[in-house]
DNA sequence: TAAATTAATTAGGTACGCCTAAAATAGAAC
DNA sequence: GTTCTATTTTAGGCGTACCTAATTAATTTA
């Protein structure tokens, strides 16, 4: 018998490696069982051995060991950036074309991410003149995995008084993005931040008479840069 | 313990049910083990395994007897006319939208045809105008799971000379599609045929001016209608 | 540093969808 | 009507991806 090589082509390990990838942050460190366990909704015992078996793979997908987390290999990597790619274009695509409400993307994208071909790909992405960012602002890796660097920080880390851009929404929970939405704040628009606190942030979004008050939670969900940065 | 009740929402289970669809006619004739073995690429005792799982799910998916073959139940066929709607819409708006060539978008549907959702289905839909027909020429399903009745025959029917219309091309295989096209057989085009034999098929296709001999395996991919019959 | 707590791993088990080999059944041939 | 053959089914297994319970390792606290 060869060495026996899983198929790790699967729904399941693209879902890992995102979740790998989403949780190291820019840094790439190393991300913890109990991480993944939350995040994904997989006990940690299940976490551990889908761990095991994407470090045993070969090319291997992950660097892993024991008791010290978990961080991406260059395979796994590439792997991650292609589905984040698929799922980017996919929300742009349904956004632009098939007109869905932002909110109603994610979903549909998570999905679809793992069952596209190379070459569906390749038809959404020039059909919407190969576009650099998804509807919540999010940046769309390049087909060799490239990313430009975001500048932005979150809302809630504001702690004086200015004029910002929200550059990104976050696309994690449809029911924010709802009520974000409906205050108008969307990627690109204008905020006047007056009053930044520990639980709330008032401010004025684009060109609205009437001040808003965000929760820590709803503020949480959007990043922002300051109004004068380039794109 | 209640009843264990499996899930029953896969891409495998479609797949048999699309299969028990395809070879059960327009009668909706018992399907045995053996077709669906072959159809399917499945060992006959995963067939027979399948199909009681189906049976006995409730509600059931199909009408099973040991040693008699199966049939689709009206649950089983109203997910199996949703699934073959899926695939249609997504062909023609691979097509129609993505301009991928035809016969590239059998594959695709094939595998997309299991995850999108309703609103997906809708969208795409619209988008196309409420199709009724993909670009093989086969009619897609309305929501209600209607049909209309198509009057047509199989090319190899032909005895005699005469003039037709090509009433659609079959999408199973990728080469002989891509041959037919090449020769002008596509869906609409019209056939002037000369010698019908049991080899061999001479015909005119559309405008051309040079006859073209069809093999008998690509004439057996042609369904086509009197030229005189209407839509 | 030893005990207590938290995190991670191993061990053993389940459902799904497939497999092969052996047994049973149905239908055809004699 | 019995025998033979082809089809179908049963029995037993495998890999994936999950689970719970028990154990071990690491970290914190006293």
């Amino acid at each position: 018998m060869t060495t026996r090589r899983a198929n790790l082509n699967t729904e399941s390990v693209d879902n890992y490696l995102k979740a790998i990838f989403a949780l190291g942050g820019l840094e790439e460190e190393r991300v913890t069982s109990t991480e993944l366990s939350e995040r994904l909704g997989v006990a940690p015992a299940s976490i551990t051995n889908m761990l095991q078996k994407l470090a045993s793979s070969s090319p291997s997908l992950v660097e892993y060991e024991r008791h010290r987390g978990v961080r991406l290999s260059a395979a796994g990597r590439r792997r991650a950036l292609e589905v984040l790619r698929h799922h980017r274009l996919i929300e742009t695509f349904l956004y632009e074309v098939l007109e869905y409400p932002l909110e109603g993307v994610h979903e549909e994208a998570e999905r679809l991410e793992h069952f596209i071909s190379e070459r569906f790909e390749e038809r959404i992405a020039a059909k919407l003149g190969h576009p650099k960012f998804d509807p919540h602002g999010h940046c769309i890796p390049a087909m060799d995995g490239k990313m430009p660097r975001q500048l932005s920080r979150p809302l809630t880390d504001i702690e004086e008084d200015g004029k910002f851009l929200v550059e990104s929404v976050s696309d994690q929970d449809a029911l924010l993005l709802k009520q974000l939405n409906a205050h108008g704040i969307t990627p690109g628009a204008r905020l006047q931040v007056t009053s930044p606190s520990r639980e709330e942030f008032v401010l004025r979004a684009g060109s609205a008479s009437k001040a808003l008050r965000l929760s820590r939670t709803l503020a949480g969900a959007v990043r922002i840069r300051p109004a004068d940065a380039p794109s």
